[in-house]
DNA sequence: GATGAATGAGTCTTCATTCAT
DNA sequence: AATGAATGAAGACTCATTCAT
């Protein structure tokens, strides 16, 4: 018995580790420049096993993608409490959204900037359908508490969802894009002509949090109705 | 005007109309996916006088972003006016950033989704020169209203141009970013199952727009002194 | 009967199982493009498995056509008879030919229609010699009547054996080629513009039959002594 | 206007040398086993220029069929006068298929030696129109003498034409098969043990060709009305 | 004995780039 | 200056075959 599971297990980590080469080589190059054969090699794997596991370039892209959105969502979903506030559940999902970051920068790069692939058909693909489920689901989670806000009355009534849901994702993602860039650039010379009190002239990762921090707590109380407030 | 200057007039203007269809090629399918086939097709030239305008495929996709860059500045650049104050001129930029989505929306695409392309060594091209210099114009743009206001006491002392800048940067491409995806994906369902008063399920492009205006004037009046604001 | 025995024969009926699954396989797509994988899964077995049985896919088919040959011998044989005559047991050739082909459809493609595979040096295989075996007896069998007559008396005794043979062969071959052709195209249209009495358009399974008794009457009837002729 | 037609002609002749290199190629291996790299090097191409002319390995196939059968078509057509008797035309059918086996062998091959290709979807390509073209072309020439012997009374009213033309048909390729073999093995051993006399052993050429007189005579004959025969 | 898993050696096809005209 | 033609160098994908269990 502890044989077939055996094998069945080491066929799930084999796949893993594929999926985590792929990972790194999407990440890179995307989609397109990105080849069977080094995805293979940096798995230690030869090209014709990736095709054991994945049917083409395309699916295990799409498995790359849809593992990225899972890890996602349980980071997103870990930081969320039944017993805190809607409020502290929100302000969570910015931190959550930052420590993804942090954990999985790979990950986050994938999920951030993808090549335009115009002709690529997903649906094509069984596997799709698993990664548009997992893709609603994170609408869910970040939606759910102000949901849960406005029937409670902690939020305005005229509360827009989505619009808060999407203003709160985009920002985040707009910075914690700067932070990346500027964790990747701060060795090349300033992009401008500043002042010479250069001390000002970067943005520290420190500053980038902060400024996350700001984002969302200047959303939240905007919305938030007078007498919850608390900053 | 002679017979050589007609010449150089009409070299200019094929390397123009190549750029131009390498951008629509660009934009739809990135570097790595795009071939210089379907650029000569598109540029109705064959595929050899690509290169004698361009050494290579690479060198080529920097001259479009060269293009994009400037066209990008001029934009910027157009709605500063001297004679306006610094506070207006803030604003002014983030009417003139939505201004370029909308006017070139295939130059902002190919500005905010490049291909990761890691091997791709820019400064190999004498081009990539110009690049980095009109990259840097992008950011004495953006930066030269605030450290402006700064010297006039418009703005707080301590207020820090690079961070306010890329601030603003970030989060009008976040939202950019938000209403491109809605206007191309409006007809699609809702990616979560939302309470029946659907009419808040959607951000409308004007809701965008707002949303970018309301982001712009948080910004400002964080940094302004109180004796300046406005609004 | 003991447990080696049964191993023995087990092994006998799964040998016959991937020799069957093979000649379909084989007769659908010929030797290069049909696929180990294809057999294997055709066979209900793994792909290694057929290795336990036969070296690699040259032998394999091989002993496909080495079974193919023995099944056509036997067919052959079949009819012919000790007390019977000559000319019956040559009528009886034919008769047998036409069997073959319609209880072992597949065999007979297999048996006519090879990829000309140049590179295959059958002579490798240890099994080959079978197959020269199995043939050279065909042609004892089809001769056989040939020889028996002419020493008898009833054909003449400038007869060619080999050259008849063949004609018979070669004859009959394209017939139930036709008849083959026939019957898996009857539903197209016609190949050219005939009149309209449609009814003489196509020849049918019946009249192709027809055709072969006629071949092989009038060759038997041209080497038979005018005092054996029946017909 | 020199020029143009120049390399009017000249990419002609490519094309023409291509399909003759994959002619060869082809006869020897069939579609399957043929590489293009193989092509392309007999042909002293590159791989890739191949595909500058014919978009894939199957319409270069198609193209060698469409050629094959244009060169029989051209054969055959040839042999056919108006000023000749119907009788006579038929008997020069035989003639040209000989002909045409003897001047272009690897042609003759190609045409009765096709690989099952079970999956090629020939229809997919715009050439295989005027293989079908060429193919329906084939029958009218065969068909025709019959078809005007039957209206000038010297065919028996009740004659089949298409069957006849099959008979003929089949009934030529079987031998022609057979001259085929005898040639390309007269140097094996003996496929049978025969007695000592082995100059009964083997079919010459020559008496092939007899046979294949014979043949056409002896059907012609058959349809023919008394009145008509000559032989 | 049977098989799941792995892979080396191709094979088709594409494409950036060069070159003769 | 422009281009048709040619090709070397990849890259996706396949498959016969081997091997550890």
């Amino acid at each position: 018995m502890g044989i077939a599971e055996r094998r069945q297990r080491e066929k799930e980590l084999r796949r893993e580790a594929i999926i985590k080469a792929a990972t790194e080589i999407f990440k890179k190059k995307g989609l397109t420049a990105s080849t069977m054969e080094e995805i293979a090699s940096r798995a230690e794997l030869s090209k014709a096993t990736l095709y054991l596991y994945f049917t083409n370039k395309e699916e295990l892209f799409l498995a790359v993608l849809l593992i990225v959105t899972e890890v996602f969502n349980r980071v997103m979903a870990a930081g969320q409490k039944a017993e805190n506030s809607e409020i502290e559940n929100l302000h969570a999902l910015g931190r959550s959204y930052l420590e993804f970051y942090k954990k999985y920068p790979a990950y986050y790069k994938l999920l951030n900037t993808l090549d335009p692939a115009e002709d690529f058909n997903y649906s094509k693909y069984p596997i799709s359908e698993n990664l548009v489920e997992a893709n609603a689901r994170i609408w869910e989670t970040v939606c759910a508490p102000i949901f849960l806000g406005m029937q409670n009355g902690v939020f305005k009534a005229d509360t827009k969802p989505m619009q808060v849901g999407m203003t709160l994702w985009m920002g985040s993602t707009g910075i914690i894009n700067l932070m990346d860039h500027v964790a990747n650039t701060s060795h090349h010379q300033a992009p401008c002509d500043l002042p010479d009190n250069s001390a000002m002239k970067y943005v520290s990762p420190q500053e980038c949090e902060k400024m996350l921090d700001d984002l969302w707590t200047a959303i939240i109380n905007h919305m938030t109705n007078p007498e919850y407030k608390s900053r």
